[in-house]
DNA sequence: GCCCTCTTGTTCGAT
DNA sequence: ACAAGAGGGC
């Protein structure tokens, strides 16, 4: 094997370290993946090992596609049968084939995170329990927690030590994972539960599955739950062919349950276990590095490594402080064309930010100046309303017990069909078991339960039993075509005519036209296959990369990511370390530091640093102060005077008042107006109005003010009205006039 | 049941 | 700033 000369000692010996569990320590940019595939095209040319008996777990799709290409360029051959994808995707292969044993159908639905919060949502309802007092979010969070660690609702509650609110979230968890089993549903964290559970009861698959596999890789290490580490666990042989792959300093995934000790006790877990340490970089240049290695040195919960390189020590990272957000955006455009100009590409530069509200400021001067660009993440695509639309009647075209993807069609279009209806239908079908669309199907022989809307279910279901005729012929895409059409979707939105209306056909267009690529690629997989494709692919994922275009992600987004020249934009305090973050405990501020280290290290030639004092966030400006990691960086960085970082130090108050907080770019040309307050309104007898006064309302009658207050330019005026109760009125348009004094 | 307007929360990160 | 949800009038 010649192309082993390529590798430094330490990747050798992890190549060549073939047999029983090994832990890669990687640096960032120490050359990780390419040592994995290197180890894997070794066993299969080398030792024989069939691609069949590999399984390999990485983080997104798009890494598991690149690791494949890869190991098949080095091969020269194709490396079909190979397990290799993220932990959700395999998975749901597991599950589509063993979903008898679990009770599912094979057509289970998967549940996106919203998915997840209108069944929660739903739960509340079901169980009579105030959303004020159980925020949606919040017990999400809870279900989620337990979930990532494995425990199911009968063990969530610690009898000892329960008080009213444990009690009620494992009551809630308890009916959340009944419903969604009701609709033949997961969601993320139940596809790996649900797969833990199944090779612990079921010792034949178990078995089955040990023997199966030979050898096991996993990418990322360092971001693995403990349900993802029990799963790897019951896959794994006592002794296993393991290797693991990571970086204790780039977990940045601690919120959705990863656990930093997999990695830390990994060779408590495995005692014959095999450390190798790559240290050395091959991706930036020494000034980058030291940088990362300064930032990263602060935290006291960590491994001492230290990434050194042969390259050259390069350009300084530089640093520049601006008055307002507005000038950043503007002036990392600026840079972009400058590095543009020295010869950089538009796709060698990316902007990084810690929140995906950051992107817009960028995204509006980028595009001002007419360069490319492309968001990873944020605004997601298939969360547009049109978008999940459409997959909803999918969803409900290959599962009919999926009571959330229907209550989301049933009056989309308008069918008459309304919330009322629906909840008769639901209530009926709980109670003797059976979905909303089972009891839909069934309702023109059903004598119990009558229902004015009759006539329009009915019209629903000849209208879903056509669709289904269809889906059994059609392509997906042409499905698509046929639902949109069929159900007057696409004529409302024609009809509507509007730039919005507009913009949502060309999604749909879009999402057609992916269903297409998705065909061309997989030709056997069914609507199912396509469904659950799309509800695990990740932003990166989503991402094409054959545009060119500056990229803007979050720096989470950027994680195994590298770009010639990176923009770290936004290094603030409370938004870089995030303010939620500083409002926790250490370990939070330890997680940020980490992150800053990722984003460091995603850069490969040249780094800008920027923070603004001031910055519009939730619509109003606030002023934070740079961020604690710019001073943990030092002297390794170069402070760039920037125009008003030299303003701000003539006169550092006044600067802040006369910076214009109004946005002064609108892409559209369509600038707002507020609206003209009308001076009819503004009859003389309104200025009379008082507490106590007696008035008449056009509509309302006679009626006594109860209170005046100032809201803004406005008032506002709350009026008793004879027989009609308190009402709330703003003044200046409310048709009143004053009676008497 | 539908539509309009006002209120509320979002923005920490994502399979 | 903006979108989704709530609430009330029709």
């Amino acid at each position: 094997m010649t192309y082993l000369n390529d590798l430094n000692d330490q990747q050798r010996e992890a190549v060549l370290t073939s047999e029983g569990p090994v832990l890669i320590l990687a640096g960032a940019g120490s050359g990780k993946t390419k040592t994995v595939t290197q180890k894997i095209a070794y066993l299969i040319q080398e030792r024989g090992v069939s691609p069949y008996h590999i399984l390999a777990f990485t983080f997104t799709n798009k890494a598991a596609q690149e690791m494949k290409d890869r190991v098949e360029a080095l091969l020269g051959q194709s490396v079909q049968g190979m397990w290799i994808g993220t932990f959700h995707s395999i998975c749901v292969r597991i599950l589509r084939r063993y979903h008898d044993c679990l009770g599912y159908d094979g057509n289970f639905s998967i549940y996106d995170r919203s998915d997840q919060l209108r069944a929660v949502k739903e739960t509340l309802k079901d169980l009579n329990l105030s959303k004020d007092l159980f925020k949606e979010r919040s017990v999400l969070g809870a279900i989620g927690t337990f979930k990532n660690q494995g425990i199911g609702p009968e063990a969530c509650l610690d009898p000892t030590s329960s008080n009213f609110y444990d009690e009620k979230i494992a009551q809630i968890y308890k009916r959340y994972e009944e419903k969604l089993k009701e609709n033949n549903a997961m969601d993320f964290d139940d596809l790996l539960l649900k797969v833990v559970d199944l090779l612990n009861r079921e010792e034949d698959i178990r078995t089955y599955y040990q023997f199966h596999f030979n050898y096991f890789f996993v990418d990322e290490y360092q971001d693995t739950n403990p349900i993802q580490y029990q799963l790897i666990k019951l896959l794994c042989p006592p002794k296993p062919n393991l290797t693991v792959v990571g970086d204790n300093d780039q977990s940045i995934y601690a919120w959705r349950g990863a656990d930093i000790s997999n990695i830390l006790n990994f060779e408590k877990d495995f005692p014959e276990a095999k450390v190798i340490l790559l240290e050395q970089n091959y991706r930036s240049s020494q000034n980058i590095l030291n940088l990362a290695n300064k930032v990263i040195a602060h935290n006291s919960n960590r491994k001492d490594k230290k990434l050194w390189t042969d390259l050259e020590e390069g350009k300084k990272v530089e640093y520049r402080e601006y008055s307002h957000s507005q000038e950043e955006n503007k002036d990392v455009v600026n840079l972009i064309i400058q590095r543009r100009n020295k010869g950089y590409a538009f796709s060698d530069m990316a902007i990084l930010y810690r929140t995906n509200a950051q992107s817009r400021g960028f995204e509006e001067y980028l595009m001002m100046e007419g360069i490319p660009y492309k968001v990873v993440g944020g605004l997601k695509f298939y969360d547009r309303k049109e978008v999940k639309d459409l997959l909803a009647y999918l969803s409900l075209l290959s599962n009919g017990k999926d009571d959330l993807a229907l209550a989301r069609i049933i009056n989309t279009p308008k069918r008459g069909i309304g919330e009322a209806t629906l909840g008769q239908v639901q209530a009926y079908g709980q109670e003797i078991g059976q979905s909303i669309y089972e009891v839909m199907e069934g309702l023109e022989e059903n004598d119990q339960l009558k229902i004015r809307a009759q006539k329009k279910i009915s019209k629903f279901v000849d209208l879903i039993h056509l669709l289904r005729e269809k889906a059994k012929t059609k392509s997906i895409p042409d499905l698509m075509e046929t639902v949109l059409f069929e159900t007057g979707y696409l004529k409302d939105l024609q009809e509507e005519d509007t730039i919005e209306s507009r913009n949502r056909i060309e999604n749909l267009e879009e999402l057609v036209s992916a269903a297409k690529t998705y065909e061309e690629e997989h030709p056997e997989d069914s609507l199912e296959d396509f469904l659950s494709s799309l509800s695990l692919m990740s932003d990166v994922d989503k991402t094409e990369d054959k545009e060119e275009g500056v990229q803007l992600m979050t720096v989470h987004g950027a994680k195994g990511l590298e770009f010639p020249v990176v923009f770290l934009v936004g290094m603030e305090e409370r938004v870089f370390p995030s303010g939620r973050s500083l409002d926790e405990d250490e370990d939070n501020l330890e997680e940020e530091r980490r992150l800053c280290y990722v984003a460091i290290t995603r850069a490969k030639k040249e780094l800008y640093i920027s923070s603004a004092r001031n910055r519009v966030q939730y619509g109003k400006t606030v002023a934070n102060l740079p961020s604690r990691f710019i001073d943990e960086m030092g002297e390794d960085l170069e402070r760039v005077k920037t125009y008003s970082s030299y303003r701000m130090e003539k006169s550092p108050s006044l600067e802040v008042k006369s910076y214009p907080t109004s946005p002064k770019v609108s892409l559209t040309g369509d600038y707002k107006q507020k609206p003209k307050e009308d001076p009819a309104y503004h009859s003389e007898s309104k200025k009379d109005i008082h507490v106590g006064a007696k008035v008449r309302h056009k509509k309302w009658g006679l009626g006594m003010v109860v209170s005046l207050k100032d809201k803004g330019k406005d008032q506002e005026v709350v009026v008793s009205f004879e027989g009609k109760g308190l009402k709330k009125l703003l003044l200046s348009y409310a048709p009143l006039e004053v009676v008497s004094k």
